[in-house]
DNA sequence: TTGCATAACGAACAGTGTTCGTGTTAGAAC
DNA sequence: GTTCTAACACGAACACTGTTCGTTATGCAA
């Protein structure tokens, strides 16, 4: 029995010896860090509903009733998860003469972190700003937008706006590649896009006049050629209104 | 039992006189219709997540399995629903000289139908509209747009950036009325703004120097009025896009 | 009438988030 | 060191979800 004395890290449980038969299994002291961790390495490896409380605690060693001493439940871990990704996003300090483009670049970059992080996105819809890691975020981009004179009341619906179509477009992504993950077989883009094409080619000419013409307009452009054309209305509206006002 | 013998309607199979002890206890026929409609009945009462196959079976009254002989699972009965809400989507004839303020109105209008169905945007994320009633709703819409002159790569674009983006609004807030009908005793919207105004006036100036200073810009204007703000600025861009092509 | 395809249904499955009761542990106080 | 207590950790179980499977009933064509 001497060889199973409790073991103490310097001022951390980690590496605590486990006795058998114990109630305690884990090796190490569960904490929200890892339960959040966890949950988005799982998003990003097997999508977002595949994961659930039993697959994080089973990572861990444990099972799903035991993260319920850290989170309150699966809606809280969504918006940490979210948290913890958007506070990734960095905005530059903002450069008068191109503050416009520099938005460019933050809403592209903002989507490039959600499509890093698959899944991550779907917990996004619904979630105000309040943690302080989101918050300094906000305020820069706020910088950025004073940067270009954009009015305040602007400012502050712009920030609403962008991130939403940002966040949506991450979400519907996310749940393509899950719908195609779920298929087994999926279809390459450019196969989806032939297919799709055909269907509009072929809609009778009497009744889709405009459309049937347009088949090759609706399926052409990649994802992010699309995102990016949102992108581009979005800044130029924000500074036709901005230059009307 | 010759008073139990079938009684058929003209062309229907509605109103079969059920004999006892039999298997098929419906008093009427079940189809992809009636299944639809309560569940968009049920979406609009309850919200999204209290839909279940069981719920929208007992007011049908029959069980869960029996909806399987019509819909092939939960997720095509949500792409059901929505094709049949987006199809009272009304494109008016397109006027050149006003086909911009004939897009904001349409705009408005689909969020305004959204509304009217609580529950169904959650079912739009990830949809390609291929089903007839929708691609007669997108045919008008690209007529209307080309009455503005937008070129056609524009327009196939547009049309996916603004329905995702005016989805995903009604998607939030449907989310939000789901959440404060959970909570019970739901604050006002105006009680919700107090409070976030206080967060954000009661941040710390040496870090939030311009957050702290926008609390009131952050919390000003009603749903309606960010939405229109979002839908001004997507329209604006469309139009500064296209001039400048 | 018969035969067959499809609708309808109950039972059960596999899975989800969560609660409840209980045992264990960490850390403060003495 | 011991004692006490709050919080962590866990297994069992709950209530619920979408769905499948096997069986029976029904509609319709021949």
């Amino acid at each position: 029995m001497a060889e199973q004395r409790r073991v103490y890290a310097s001022g951390d449980r980690v590496g605590a010896t486990v006795r058998s038969g114990t109630r305690r299994r884990s090796a190490e002291r569960l904490s929200v860090d890892r339960i959040v961790a966890v949950a988005i390495d799982q998003m990003r490896t097997h999508g977002y509903d595949a994961v659930t409380m039993r697959s994080i605690a089973r990572e861990l060693g444990t099972g799903p009733a035991s993260l319920y001493a850290h989170v309150a439940n699966r809606a809280e871990l969504d918006q940490l998860v979210v948290g913890r990704v958007c506070a990734l996003w960095e905005i530059p300090d903002p450069d008068p003469e191109r503050w416009d483009a520099q938005l460019r670049e933050c809403l592209i970059s903002l989507l490039g972190i959600l499509r890093a992080h698959p899944g991550v996105a779907r917990c996004t819809m619904g979630m105000i700003p309040v943690e302080r890691g989101m918050l300094a975020v906000v305020e820069r981009l706020i910088g950025l937008l004073k940067a270009g004179e954009v009015p305040d009341q602007y400012i502050a619906w712009f920030v609403d706006v962008s991130s939403l179509f940002v966040g949506s477009v991450a979400a519907e992504e996310d749940i393509w590649r899950e719908r195609m993950a779920d298929i087994g077989e999926a279809p390459s883009e450019e196969e989806t896009v032939v297919e799709v094409r055909e269907v509009f080619s072929e809609l009778p000419v009497a009744e889709f006049p405009l459309l049937s013409g347009m088949a090759e307009a609706m399926t052409t452009g990649t994802g992010d050629e699309r995102f990016e054309f949102g992108v581009d209305v979005l800044i130029s509206g924000l500074k036709a209104l901005s230059a009307a006002r």
